[in-house]
DNA sequence: CGAGTTTGACCTGCGC
DNA sequence: GCGCAGGTCAAACTCG
């Protein structure tokens, strides 16, 4: 089993040393791979005979003792006497031999008589008469009339029970691996199914959808979201496959081309400006609204407005820093401020600028929501709530990838519960759920209005051993950047890679899983790509049921956000990840602004973008 | 001068 | 219907 859970080199391998205390955890529930620790702990608790509570682990050590063939038990060899006794019979009864049956009564029941010792050695040699008895059998008859002629045929009748025995269990094999290649398909047939079910849903809703704009152009008052740009909760790769056909569909009458030059290839502005002749495309979430609440009434109403609702998912990812926007590998413009309600820090609204007509905003405020929801104390200016909408319609680096994966999954998860990931997102929902199964305090769903929202919290405190841990765990890759290197300690930079390693380790993980069922042969593989959520859950569960997990991922994540609160924010680096001095003026409502070198407001300087 | 930010105004939805 | 609040726009401004 500890082979089995091996993590290599990844830096999630500081769940190793308490593995003991997952497994056991699960391990009473679907997976015979640990019976081996169970075993162990067995055999320690067995010193006293009574504490072993249950009677079920006492089989096992036959079967894991079976490569041992010189330790051999009386219990074990009974068991496997017995089942060559029912073998045999069964083939007795066409072979119609009563000498054997009466030479093979004492073999099969290893009765403790005299002429049996030399059988019982024998037979605790047996593995080695399936290859070598039949010669030495011929050569034994040979002999003729040979007063051992009967423990001859009882060892060729062995051997011949032997090699019977061999031929099942290959054919055992064969079987299990044939259910477990049966599986898989069923698997992965169920996941073609379920996407295509939704590419059908998706088509109709598009078709309806083009339908209410043709009317909504002649009308010139519907304003219609073509597809899910800003879809979070449907965030898939093919959306920003499918987005081209719906932009050309889309673009016309498209007034949002005045602002930025018009680029066929991303068009999410075409999310918000079909409204045709319009001064102003404005309010491109409200036409959202309009959409989901009064303008289709027609024939999809439910599922319109589903996705309405999904559309309009949020991630909130709340973090200690003291950087005024933490940095997830976009570059941002900020377009809006706007002071809120009870909180004395404006709330700046941001697009993303990495392409043209890029959906995904984001509004990044400090302490001003925790100071509404908890009335938390003035003081706490290092809380920064980031909460994203909308999916990307364009290539991302690697670090923003993982971010965007990890909010649009934890918007999935929370908009579908327990979809399967059948579009290949596992990794990230995986990760979301691995987020939102760390504590309940580190992420909540609300669920009320206006909009869904996942708040993932990683404000909590971790265990501060966790920040001991060694180098190699939960390293980050600053080879993206080389420039981030100059950073010392601890960066809000550092998250996307976090992120990326976390995707890069739940994908091993997966493998693993996978892998351990294969092997494990008590249980069949029935989740191997997210298929079955609950099996999914499990894992999941038995992952971050380790209070070491979510400790250390939070210390991890903390440690990144919480730079500038530990002390490690010495540089005025306000999460600008590029390594140009990003002058921040440390204004709490202007972020970003003033990047020189590179105009963007942050993360502009990934490689290969 | 270009790019990005600031900031007041505007639009929209919603609750009373 | 009115007012409030959230969200957005765009002219003005800043900066290199």
């Amino acid at each position: 089993m500890a082979s089995g859970l091996s993590f290599d080199s990844d830096p999630i391998t500081l769940l190793i040393p308490h593995k003991t205390t997952a497994i056991n955890s699960f391990s009473d529930n679907h997976n015979h791979n640990h019976h081996h620790t169970t075993l162990i702990n067995n055999n320690m608790d067995a010193a006293g005979h009574t504490s072993s509570p249950p009677p079920t682990t006492i089989q096992f050590p036959l079967n894991l003792n079976c490569n041992h063939h010189h330790d051999i038990d009386p219990h074990k060899r009974i068991s496997e006497m017995d089942f060559f006794a029912d073998k045999k019979n069964d083939d007795n009864d066409n072979n119609d031999d009563d000498d054997n049956r009466l030479s093979r009564l004492p073999v099969s029941t290893s009765d403790p008589a005299a002429p049996i010792t030399e059988l019982d050695f024998n037979i605790n040699t047996g593995l080695h008469l399936v290859t070598g008895n039949t010669s030495s059998d011929q050569s034994l008859v040979d002999d003729g009339i040979s007063p051992n002629s009967e423990d001859k045929r009882a060892k060729n009748e062995l051997a011949v029970a032997q090699a019977q025995l061999e031929k099942m269990n290959t054919e055992n094999q064969r079987l299990r691996e044939a259910l477990n290649q049966l599986t898989v398909n069923y698997n992965t047939l169920q996941s073609h199914l379920v996407t295509m079910m939704q590419q059908k849903q998706r088509d109709e809703q598009q078709q309806s959808t083009d339908d209410h704009h043709k009317t909504g152009n002649e009308g010139g008052e519907v304003m219609i979201v073509p597809r899910p740009f800003m879809d979070l909760g449907l965030a898939a790769a093919p959306t920003a496959v499918e987005t081209d056909e719906n932009s050309q569909s889309s673009s016309e009458g498209n007034d949002e081309d005045s602002r930025s030059p018009p680029l066929h290839t991303n068009i999410g502005q075409m999310e918000e400006g079909s409204e045709q002749g319009s001064q102003v495309i404005r309010s491109g979430s409200n036409k959202v609204q309009r959409l989901s609440s009064s303008k289709n009434n027609n024939t999809t109403n439910i599922d319109q407005a589903t996705e309405a609702t999904i559309r309009k998912a949020r991630v909130s990812v709340r973090a200690r820093s003291e950087a005024p926007m933490i940095a997830d590998g976009c570059q941002w413009r900020k377009y809006g401020q706007k002071m809120a309600k009870g909180n004395p820090c404006p709330r700046a609204y941001y697009r993303c600028t990495m392409a043209a007509g890029c959906p995904v905003r984001k509004q990044v405020s400090n302490y001003g929501a925790i100071w509404k929801q908890v009335q938390r104390c003035a003081e706490d200016r290092t809380i920064l709530i980031t909460t994203y909408e909308g999916n990307h319609n364009h290539p991302l680096p690697p670090a923003a990838m993982a971010m965007a994966s990890t909010t649009s999954s934890a918007a999935r998860m929370l908009l579908s519960g327990s979809m399967p990931s059948s579009d290949g997102l596992m990794n990230s929902n995986f990760l979301a759920r691995t987020f939102l199964s760390c504590s309940s305090s580190m992420a909540t769903i609300s669920a009320s209005a206006p909009f869904p929202t996942v708040s993932l919290d990683l404000t909590q405190t971790p265990n501060p051993l966790q920040f001991q841990r060694g180098p190699g765990q939960f390293q980050v890759p600053f080879s993206n950047n080389p420039q981030q290197q100059n950073f010392t300690g601890p960066n809000a930079a550092l998250l996307p890679q976090i992120f990326g390693q976390a995707l890069y380790n739940q994908s091993k993980f997966s493998g693993l899983q996978m892998s351990q069922d294969t092997e494990g042969g008590g249980v069949p593989p029935l989740h191997h790509q997210g298929a079955s959520p609950a099996a999914l859950a499990d894992t999941v569960t038995a992952l971050t049921a380790d209070p070491n997990f979510s400790a250390a991922l939070a210390a991890a994540i903390s440690s990144v956000f919480g730079a500038g609160g530990g002390g490690g924010g010495s540089q005025p680096n306000n999460g600008n990840v590029t390594a140009t001095n990003s002058n921040n003026n440390g204004s709490a409502t202007t972020s970003n602004n003033n990047s020189h070198g590179n105009n963007k407001v942050n993360n502009s300087s990934f490689q290969g973008n």
